[in-house]
DNA sequence: GATGAATGAGGATTCATTCAT
DNA sequence: GATGAATGAATCCTCATTCAT
């Protein structure tokens, strides 16, 4: 069977003025470096380099290069959590035909804005143990969208839920990863996408699209 | 700038018999490492002992590490090619609403049967130069969806074969990841999200579907 | 060839009451955490953290680690020697059978009430220059055993006192290593040695026993 | 509770003649290197560079630093376990007088021939996990005294086995630290002490002896 | 061609010690 | 005096690759 070890953390999340200034440089390095390279190029190292550090400081506040990695990626999914719920409590009371635009656009936004960041944290993230922070992202994030289709009477909303996420998350990165980056335009397509699968999942009769 | 060095190849393609084998039983060798392990638990080291070889006769094959994946990628996209170029062959003369699961059954194939391996590989391809086999597999794969579309009179069908590849992906990667690989119903949801996103493409009004 | 460097000592033997107490607290931390955790345990990190100081603050008042270790030894010693003399002195007009028992519960004291700090300091003195203050000690300890035998006529008494405390040492510390510490049996047993030595010593006509 | 785990051993036995040499290079590098500076110099860089090797073929034999002072450990004991099993053999008809010296002879030779690494060893020793070779070792060490003590009727003769092979490493030690190393004279002074601790154990009046 | 021993650069991590605040 | 953040040399170990046999 599988372990499944503690998540790595911080050592500790400091809160001077200095503290917290290095423990920032050390995230934003690596998320230099993952955006620059991948995953496969950072290093303890490199990281302390890039952040202007030594290495012995970076492992003041963390206690390993997982524990670094964990934490961009807690930040990634908090970060996508907020703004889909938002956009969810934005798009409460809206016909689905408009909440949908809404909700993608807020599901598309971290790969638009950050593609090769968000492909080498996905990627991370695939081969850390999972902390209940990014669970609770994750769950929340799933909540949001169920929430709202539930509300809409569409059945299975958790099925059809994580479908749309998974299509949203596959056209993105297919985007990403051909080089195409036209996010105006791929805000389109997942939209066209989750519409209609919402369609086709209801039968195509149904008019509460 | 990311640099783009040729891609990775075997050093020659052996003809003669035990050549041959001892070429296939370095692939087959690493093809079991990565299901069972991942990309990150694959060395050359124990590629050879696992093919029950010596380091020296793999590099007499593959000049480096990456050669190898690169040739299971390579060999990975062709067959995925090769079965949806199949698919969309008989599904030629079909109404889309029969042609449609065909080819996603096609689509799914390789993540159905394989869903470790090709995750590994994946993540392989990520971090290698593309091979231009790959490139032509992969557009091989397009042009058979591009082709079907386009038949039907589906406007702008690249672009729709792109993003139904994609959602497909997204879909079957989401369902492995999460553990539930229960191909059948996967094959259904795709179906109704190839399906649903071609309507919502084409405005709803539309019944070439 | 081996260095003999100084002996690390205390920057400065504080007076102050409450430099004294800082002073006193890292012996304490040192001393908890040898016997939680042996030599390999200790950090100066972690002792000031024990000591509730900061690593500054340590390095006030000791020039280096080995500084620390350094004092423990020499108080261990010291303490060791201080008790033997003790007995010696009670010792003084008894005879030998009397005699020997009381030093040998001197002898058998520390390593009884403390063997895993005792094993720790001893790894630990092994390594370190060896400072005038521990030679002191070590040399009371034998003066006291010396006077004791010589004042009965126990020819060679200096070789014979090493002797008796290196057997002493053995059968305690091999006791302390196999977990089972009854030290009275101990006790009991390192008398039959010291007494059977010096008997065997002396020739066994010998009556002065 | 601590933990037992698993002994380090060396990776593989070599056994074809270029590996058996780096192999036991590694040993005799190790060996001279605890000789000159003791447990705290070796470092596996060192053993390396000393063994005229490079890291890596160290690692090919030993997975660990532990595995290389495990193996020196089971090597020393089972050496002095031979030794004195043989002694023991040949002191079987000699009357207890006559066999004690053989027996001394036996347990002082590894000390007295290579007091440096005995006392580094067995420093090692007491921070690796004890394996089942080095068990057996001792074992047969003191099933060795054990017997000899049995056959000439001394009562409960394991703690009186016990007790001796502690003396004598007391004094051995102790020798070897104090820089006097005259192992002539050492091995009287462990006779007596030996025979003292039997007499005495017995009652003065027993003609056993 | 095959073997597998050997290489060594590279990467993660620790910890004694310093020094700016 | 006290603090604790910062330093970086030192250490263990891995693994892609080479090359003598």
């Amino acid at each position: 069977m599988t372990q499944h070890p503690d998540p790595p953390r911080p050592r500790k999340i400091p809160t001077q003025a200095r503290s917290r200034a290095t423990f920032e440089a050390v995230l934003e390095a690596a998320t230099r470096i993952l955006q620059a390279g991948g995953l496969s190029a950072i290093t303890t190292n490199l990281v302390a380099e890039t952040a202007g550090i030594s290495v012995g400081s970076l492992y003041q506040y963390f206690p390993s290069k997982e524990a670094i990695l964990s934490e961009l990626v807690t930040r990634m999914r908090l970060s996508m959590s907020e703004r889909l719920a938002d956009a969810s409590a934005r798009a409460q009371e809206l016909p689905l035909r408009q909440a949908i635009p809404m909700l993608m656009e807020a599901a598309v936004h971290q790969y638009a804005t950050q593609p090769a960041l968000t492909a080498a944290l996905e990627a991370a993230e695939a081969q850390l143990p999972r902390s209940p922070e990014v669970r609770a992202g994750r769950r929340k994030v799933r909540d949001a969208l169920v929430a709202c289709l539930d509300r809409r009477g569409i059945p299975d909303p958790q099925e059809a839920a994580l479908d749309i996420a998974a299509m949203t998350r596959g056209i993105v990165m297919a985007s990403v990863y051909s080089g195409k980056a036209d996010f105006e335009l791929v805000r389109k397509r997942i939209e066209w996408a989750a519409l209609g699968y919402l369609a086709e999942r209801m039968g195509r009769s149904s008019d509460l699209l």
